[in-house]
Parts: C-alpha cells; sequence; structure tokens
DNA sequence: ACGTTATATAATACAATCGTTATATAAAGA
DNA sequence: TCTTTATATAACGATTGTATTATATAACGT
C-alpha cells in the first residue's frame, strides 16, 4: 500500500509495549534504576507469572536488557534500544505535568 | 498502590491509541494536512465503517478536531491536546530513520 | 420527493491481550 | 541430597480490540 508501511509498524509495536500500565510504571521503576523481578513482584497486585510475562515481553523487544546475579534477575533499560529517546520522552512526559504554554 | 498512577493510566491509554497502525498512519497524514473520512476510506485495505470506528476513537479522546463541510467530514489533529508536543515527537520518529549517535 | 454519496451505528465473529493456577527450572543453603 | 527462594513456562479463561456485514442518518443534486 504505502512505501512507510514498515517504520508505522515498527512504531505501533513499540507504543503496543509501552501502552501497558503495569509495563509503563516498570520502564518507569527502571529508569530510575535497576530492579530485580521480586522488586516487581511485590510492587504490583498481580501474580508473579504476569510480571514475569510483562518482563518477557520487555526482554524480547530488547526495551530492558537482563543481568543474572546469584538466583536474582536484574533488568535495566538498553540505552541502545533505537526508540530509546522516544522512551525517554515518553516517561519524562509522565513524571511532569504539561503545561500549557502561556503566552505571556 | 502508588501516587502517580492516574498519570501512568492516563498515558498507557494514550499510547494504546497510538499503538494501531491505521490510527498511527491516519495521525501521519493528518499530520501533513487535513483529510476527510473518504480520504482514508481510499486509503486503507479495511471496511468504511472500520476507519469510522478508528475517527472515532481518536475524536473521542480529542486527540484529532472535526469539520463538517457539506456532505464531508474533515478532520485534523489537535493542536491543544494535552499530549500534542509527545505526539509530534512520535510521527516524526516514524518519518526519520533513527541514526545512532556516531562518536566521531 | 428520490436517488446518490458520505458517514455513523449495531450486531456479531474472531483474534489478541492479560490475568489466573499449576508446574518446571535454576541457584542457594542446610 | 533436600528444601527454599527466585524466576519461567504451560494451559486455560475472561476481557478487549478490530474486523465484517447490514442498516441508519445526513446532505446533496435532479
Amino acid at each position: 500500500m504505502i512505501e512507510t508501511t514498515n517504520r508505522v509498524d515498527e512504531m505501533s509495536q513499540f507504543l503496543k509495549l509501552l501502552s501497558d500500565g503495569t509495563r509503563l510504571e516498570i520502564l518507569r521503576r527502571l529508569h530510575v534504576r535497576e530492579h530485580c523481578v521480586c522488586d516487581f513482584v511485590e510492587m504490583f497486585d498481580i501474580s508473579q507469572p504476569a510480571v514475569s510475562r510483562h518482563l518477557k515481553l520487555l526482554r524480547q523487544s530488547q526495551i530492558i536488557l537482563e543481568r543474572r546475579e546469584r538466583q536474582w534477575i536484574h533488568f535495566r533499560i538498553n540505552p541502545d534500544h533505537p526508540q530509546h529517546e522516544l522512551l525517554l520522552t515518553i516517561l519524562n512526559a509522565m513524571e511532569l505535568p504539561t503545561i500549557p504554554n502561556k503566552s505571556c
């Protein structure tokens, strides 16, 4: 149909991953510092397998990276992801209230 | 649970709206200029009601605005939407290939 | 008034997403 | 080796998202 379909598809896939409240919150936390799975299991009111599944989705798409240390698996944001900058923009947009441009 | 839940929920709702390929493509086109429903009906390989539904979702969330002129309804991006700037960032991220920072 | 064009809504089917419980694997410690 | 802790996977069910077809509404032109 259109030549840019791939780019649109990639973006919509990326946004789909961020469009879940639990995953957004996970990323918001990882933006501050590394966390292990158990941190998130404590944090959310969903089961451990549910948390595991969210992390798997983010890991599979390379948005986050993992590191095993003893029995814990630690996750962090992947700064080399193609859409890393956009991710930061989105996370920052959540931290700050959106202040309308005042023409003062 | 956490104080910022609302903000995360709002953002995930917003991103959900953008995480569909058809809607992203619609917004990409509206970023260039106004379009009427029939433009999109021609453009996509989905039914007219399906297009109508996508536009309804974007309109209901105020991401786009409509204007009726004779028998046509024209849509445009709403520049006053709270996440307008983020929307532009996302649309621009699709237009340009992501060039990795070269340390040259 | 009637037919045509543009758009919206309703009913329904199908696929995707996200949760759960049960179970498996991996590492650690007694 | 056995138990405990941390995490992953499988199977399944409920909900949501997106398409379709059929039909309704609104504006236009004859």
